[in-house]
DNA sequence: ATTGCGGATAAGCGATCCTGATCGGCGTGC
DNA sequence: GCACGCCGATCAGGATCGCTTATCCGCAAT
């Protein structure tokens, strides 16, 4: 099972086309169908269906394996290069939407106002986007948002040794339209929520299977889709009723056209998780550092 | 990075020599030598000091990834192979030593009461043994206890689709020599043992990484360290005044040579869980099951 | 100084992995 | 209905890779 495959075999069922992804790897047809070939025989079972091209259930258990596996390949890499390169000028921040709130861009400001010439770019993506790129080296750290228990760690899916740090903790809001007969509400509880219409906006809001956790029940059904990330897009399904989301409430509360509900119970909070590699650039860390101090100063203060 | 390449790197750093590796692997020492270097031209920097053997820090950094690495590809082959390889006449249980308790051996009973010549292997190994057994398939299911608050699940490594079902759930007790001060104590707090000395027994014993975690405290500092899956052998260690351990109640209390003490604060339980993967084969899934019935005539006896 | 151990290097050969060319099956448009 | 186009499979060939054998080199103990 060289990476090489597996590669070609992730392009081949994204590209549902052999010669696509021939030509998004700069391969020839001809290789790819070699590659596919090669595998299975490896396996010893078919692993996509052709024409149309398709996983098969092998191939299936494969896909679940396949992207982390690459993806943990290329963290190691990235663990290793970032020992020797060396570039303390520049600072790439991933963040998931809604973790971009005033507690990350205030910290990133007073950064910059410590740090002359500091260049930095902030790229905004879903969730699972923002782990890549961190783990990767595409990125010096990442923010990710999402509800939880209170002081309960966000869940990350391990893919190599890296920290987490609190980095902000806000209370949990549902997206309701303005005539909707809960709008008014002071609070609501989220589970009285489980059979409403949700909106499935899983790199935006609160993806609906961390509702279903933190709730401990099921339902949750998505009735559309919400793929990107910008949140005033999903402001405008949610107020044209296309069903709910949840979202962190100064966030929501700024968006037009909808009303922000607070959560009362189960008792969570909305938090966004700063988490960089287990050996930060050297900005990466002084981010850190300045998080980290302001969180002791707040607690502090809070006594 | 080739997996074969890291395979030979990790066990060139195993055996802390290259003709050692090559002879477990089956190579020759200059197929191996051509590995590390090949190694070493990818990823553009010296992995492993020669003479003595010794990774480098950038080959410290790769050795946290290649083990789960491998042990991931091991996984995706193994889920795969089990799709078609069905032989329901045998069944292979991997079980971390805590957990082979009155629970999990009863309900093994059950099930070879039900099935008719059913061929049961209990494998007793370390806790990652059992996850690495379960993952790579050579063990249907495994058994992984831990110590956790109530009704919050097990930390497991994420190594593909699995499930975990508790299975068993017994206070957590301490290990004392006879003589001790606290021996004769109805409980204990853990906190107040943070400073003592400490048996670092992660594969038989609740590791000592797992308490600090549990008690969000430091502390918990080994003196020594026990390898194997011995639970009497520990039991000698703690009755020397080697160090305390911490194990479930019913398997301390029988242990010879030692007192075992509730633990009473934090508030936590020892907990066993079940791990398979998410495709079983058919004697495992059938475990399942009996172990859900019975844990649900449970809750219904408990109500 | 010599010898032995352990890793590096060189040469050679078979296997592997690409490309380019061709084949074959299936759906489509005229 | 037929030819064509699309797409994947297969084949042949050349470059490269990866292993083995053989030899070299540096270090340490005698």
């Amino acid at each position: 099972m060289d990476p090489h495959l597996l590669r070609t075999f992730v392009a081949v069922l994204d590209h549902r086309s052999f010669s696509g992804a021939a030509a998004a790897l700069g391969y020839t047809q001809s290789a790819v169908s070699q590659h596919i070939a090669a595998l299975e025989a490896d396996l010893g079972s078919r692993l996509v269906e052709r024409r149309p091209v398709a996983p098969t259930p092998a191939g299936a258990r494969l896909l679940e394996h396949a992207p982390a596996l690459l993806l943990r390949l290329d963290a190691a890499r990235a663990d290793i290069a970032r020992l020797h390169q060396t570039r303390p000028t520049r600072l790439t921040v991933a963040c998931s939407p809604a973790a971009l709130g005033a507690t990350v861009a205030g910290a990133l400001a007073e950064l910059r106002a410590v740090t002359h010439s500091l260049d930095v770019e902030v790229r905004v993506t879903g969730r699972d986007a923002v782990l890549a790129d961190v783990v990767a080296g595409r990125a010096d750290l990442g923010f990710v948002d999402g509800a939880a228990a209170p002081s309960d760690p966000l869940p990350m899916p391990d893919l190599g040794p890296m920290t987490t740090l609190a980095a902000a903790e806000e209370t949990l809001a549902v997206l309701f339209p303005r005539d909707h007969p809960l709008a008014e509400r002071r609070a609501v509880r989220l589970s009285d929520l489980t059979q409403a219409q949700w909106i499935d906006a899983s790199d935006t809001a609160v993806p609906l299977d961390r509702l279903r956790a933190v709730c401990r029940a099921e339902g949750f059904r998505p009735r559309i889709r919400h793929r990107g990330t910008d949140l005033h897009g999903l402001a405008a399904l949610t107020a044209a009723g296309h069903g709910l989301a949840a979202l962190p409430l100064p966030v929501a509360a700024a968006l037009p056209g909808i009303a922000a509900v607070p959560v009362s119970a189960p008792r969570l909070v909305h938090r966004t998780e700063l988490v960089h590699p287990a050996n930060p650039t050297a900005p990466a860390r002084q981010l850190v550092d300045l998080l980290t101090t302001r969180r002791l100063a707040a607690d502090a203060g809070r006594r």
